[in-house]
DNA sequence: GTATTATAGATATTAAGAGTCTTTAATATC
DNA sequence: GATATTAAAGACTCTTAATATCTATAATAC
């Protein structure tokens, strides 16, 4: 019961990605250098996160991946649904009408997901590019 | 990304046995034909209940389930960590200090666990008690 | 003692996640 | 246009966790 380590990777490739100068792509590459993991398996992530519309890519020779023009809208419920699917975490496959235990279950659920729909990498790109600054 | 059955079947034996008389006894069997699964792998749930101390369960004729003297405190939290262990759904295994994506996703959830753990079974049992009654 | 019932261990099956390899298509540069 | 570069897609393998079954053991009531 714990969230896919793509998750994990997508949430990095895209802060990662929203620190790059505007309008410059970042090879797979290179991305998946940074976080020490093979660049094809890095590869069918992005992709989610292409078809999500997330990130937007452009092949060929000097392409690769940069943040999606809705960059400062960018959610970590956004990248969760990409990866993830939307999936719930209490799944009961029979539904009894107006059950209390998957109404339970499901409410906190969505609770959890408006708090993480309310958070926006874009803050978290910027803790991180403030911390550079106060190393250097 | 979701809930194991276990945890499931958890809930309803809890709920279950919740809506039995005081001090009566219910065997695996008969919560297995309930639910409609196997008693054996029923029986380990079980066992994880038991040993977190949500029901009681005595072996021999006449043995069986009840559920324990802290009835009236049982929460879904108390019901999935028992069964799901106390794992968290985001877990970066490398730990950079202040690191903000692992802060607000340990937060979501938090939250997430704190409202499950405020919701109590007895109340679920209550309700389906008084709907069974409309019924008849 | 006998029947009943929970417990534990070993084992098998299934499904999903994680990862690799290969091929194809698109783009830039020359 | 040829070549190098890079994303995308498909087939495939490997690993792990969940699910489930079977058997043997221990405890209890009668
Ligand atoms: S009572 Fe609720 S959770 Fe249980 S089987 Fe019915 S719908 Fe599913
Ligand atoms: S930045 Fe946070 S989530 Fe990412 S590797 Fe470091 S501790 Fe883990």
């Amino acid at each position: 019961m714990r969230y896919s380590n793509a998750t994990n990777y997508a949430l990095h490739t895209v802060v990662h990605l929203m620190l790059q100068p505007d309008g410059s792509s970042v090879g797979v590459q290179e991305l998946a250098e940074m976080q020490q993991l093979s660049p094809t398996y890095l590869s069918k992530v992005l992709t989610k996160l292409r078809k999500a519309g997330l990130i937007e890519s452009t092949p060929g020779a000097k392409g690769g991946y940069k943040i999606s023009r809705t960059k400062h809208e960018i959610s970590f419920l956004d990248v969760i649904h990409a990866i993830e699917g939307d999936t719930s975490l209490f799944d009961c496959t029979i539904h009894h009408e107006g059950c209390m235990i998957e109404n339970t279950m499901r409410q906190a659920e969505e609770n959890m997901k408006a708090e993480l729909a309310s958070k926006l990498l874009v803050d978290i790109a910027k803790e991180a590019e403030s911390k550079q600054k106060e190393e250097s």
